[in-house]
DNA sequence: TGCAACAGAATTGTCGACAATCGGAGTAAA
DNA sequence: TTTACTCCGATTGTCGACAATTCTGTTGCA
C-alpha cells in the first residue's frame, strides 16, 4: 500500500521502522522518554543502531532530541497540529496543481474507482470508518503520486504521512466529516479530470481547510472536558 | 543570522553542520562517495557520530543513503531543482499568507530596511551579489519566521535552505536578477503591510516562479555547452 | 522549613574491534 | 573476445565497554 513495508534492511532501519509504528498508534505516549538501553534490549540490538534510528525519527519529526538528555515522543498539541495543517494545506494544494497536467487518463479513472469502493464502504458499514479513513490518505497520497514530484512525494508520503496518521489515530472516533469528505474528493477529481489545476487545487485547499476546523473542534470539545 | 551556528554539542551535530557546509559549498563534488573511516579521522572522531551524522544529512536531503553501499552527496539535476521550487512556492507563498497577519508592524518594518540596505548594496558594488544573495534568503527567512508557523521554519529553515544554498553557490554567477527581485520583494513587503494575505501569497509565488525560469533557463544554456 | 552543595546512580556520548556484505581484479571456460 | 565464477580487499553494519554528562536523592547548613 504505502511506502512503508515492513522493512528488510539494516537493524536501524527497522527499529525506525518498528517505532514510528509505536508512536503513531500511540503505544509510546506522546511526551514519553526513550530510553536507549531500554528499547535496545526490547528490539535485541546494540545501542548504535537505535541511536541511528532515533535521528532518522528526529527528522521525521516523531521525536524530539536534547543533547545530553535523551529523546522524546512529540506531543501533539493544537498548535503543532494547526501548522501541520497548513504546512498539508500548501504541499497537496501544489501536488493537486501540479497533478492536474501530470496524471494520465488511467491514473484519474482509478481515482474514481477508489471513490466508489470508499463509498460502498460507508454505505455498508455505517459506523466502522477507519478503513476510509487509511482510505483517505490513499486518496491524497494517489494525487501527490500523480505529481511526479519526487520531493512532494517524499515529504507528505514518507515524513507528514505519519504524523497524520498519528493524529488519525487520536481523531479517529469522530466519523461525521466523512460524508462530505467523500463529496469534496469527488469535486477535485472532477477538477483533475477537467485538467483545470487552479480549481483542483483551490478545492484540495479548502478539503484540508474544512479537515482542519472539524479536528479543532473536536479538541476544542476535548479541552472543554 | 540563520539557525546554524557552529554547532557546540555532540560530535555528530559538528560532524552534521561541517558536512553540511562542505556539501552546500561544493567542496565536496554532487554524487560523491562519502567515505565512513575516511571522514571520522578527517573530522577527529569515531565512526559512530559520523554515522548518526550521514543519518541527520540523509534527512535534510543532502546526502543519498544506500543499505550496505554506503552514502552519496546528492545531484542537484534539473528535476531535483525544479520539484524543490514547487515545494518553495507552496511552502513560502503560505508563509506569506500567514505572515501578512501574523508579523507586527515593528517586524514589517525591519524588512522594509532590509530591502533599504539590499538596494545600498547593490548601487554600491554592481557586481558583487553573492552578499545580497545571502541577504535574500535572509528576507525569506525573516517572512517565514513572521508566520510564527514552527513547521514551516523548519523545512524552510534548516533542510530545505541548505539545498537553496547549495544551488545558489552553483548559479552565483548570475546577477541578472537582482533588479527585478528586490522590487518584487518590496511589492511582497507593502502586500505584507495592507495585511491582505491572498496578493502577499501570489505576489511570493510569482517571485519564486520567476527565480525558478531564471535558474532553469541558466542550466539550459550550460546544458547547451 | 527552605535551600544549596554534594555524592551516587542512571543515561547519554564515544571509541575500538569484530562480523557481514559488497565491489572488483583476476582467471578459466565457452 | 566475452562471460561467468571465485576469491580478496575494502567498506559498511554491529556490538560491548568506557568516558562524560545529567539527574536524583540526600545531607548539611542557614
Amino acid at each position: 500500500m504505502l511506502p512503508y513495508t515492513p522493512e528488510q534492511g539494516t537493524l536501524a532501519d527497522i527499529a525506525s521502522h518498528r517505532l514510528a509504528q509505536s508512536i503513531v498508534t500511540g503505544e509510546l505516549a506522546q511526551g514519553q522518554k526513550l530510553n536507549e538501553a531500554e528499547l535496545a534490549e526490547r528490539f535485541g540490538m546494540g545501542r548504535g543502531p537505535l541511536r541511528e534510528a532515533l535521528r532518522h525519527l528526529e527528522g521525521m519529526r516523531l521525536v524530539k532530541r536534547i543533547p545530553n538528555a535523551g529523546a522524546r515522543v512529540i506531543v501533539l498539541d493544537r498548535k503543532t497540529l494547526s501548522d501541520l495543517y497548513a504546512v498539508r494545506e500548501a504541499l497537496e494544494g501544489m501536488a493537486c496543481r501540479i497533478a492536474a497536467t501530470t496524471m494520465t487518463e488511467d491514473e484519474i479513472e482509478q481515482l474514481r474507482k477508489l471513490l466508489d469502493s470508499h463509498e460502498a464502504q460507508i454505505y455498508k458499514q455505517g459506523g466502522k470508518v477507519y478503513a476510509q479513513k487509511e482510505g483517505d490518505l490513499d486518496f491524497h497520497y494517489q494525487i501527490v503520486r500523480g505529481s511526479r514530484n519526487t520531493m512532494l512525494m517524499d515529504m507528505l508520503g514518507s515524513e507528514q504521512y505519519q504524523l497524520l496518521r498519528m493524529c488519525r489515530h487520536r481523531t479517529s472516533r469522530n466519523a461525521e466529516r466523512t460524508g462530505p469528505a467523500l463529496q469534496q474528493h469527488r469535486q477535485i477529481v472532477e477538477a483533475l479530470a477537467q485538467r483545470d489545476g487552479e480549481l483542483a487545487e483551490m478545492l484540495m485547499r479548502r478539503h484540508i481547510q474544512g479537515a482542519w476546523q472539524s479536528i479543532d473542534a473536536m479538541i476544542a470539545r476535548e479541552e472543554a472536558a
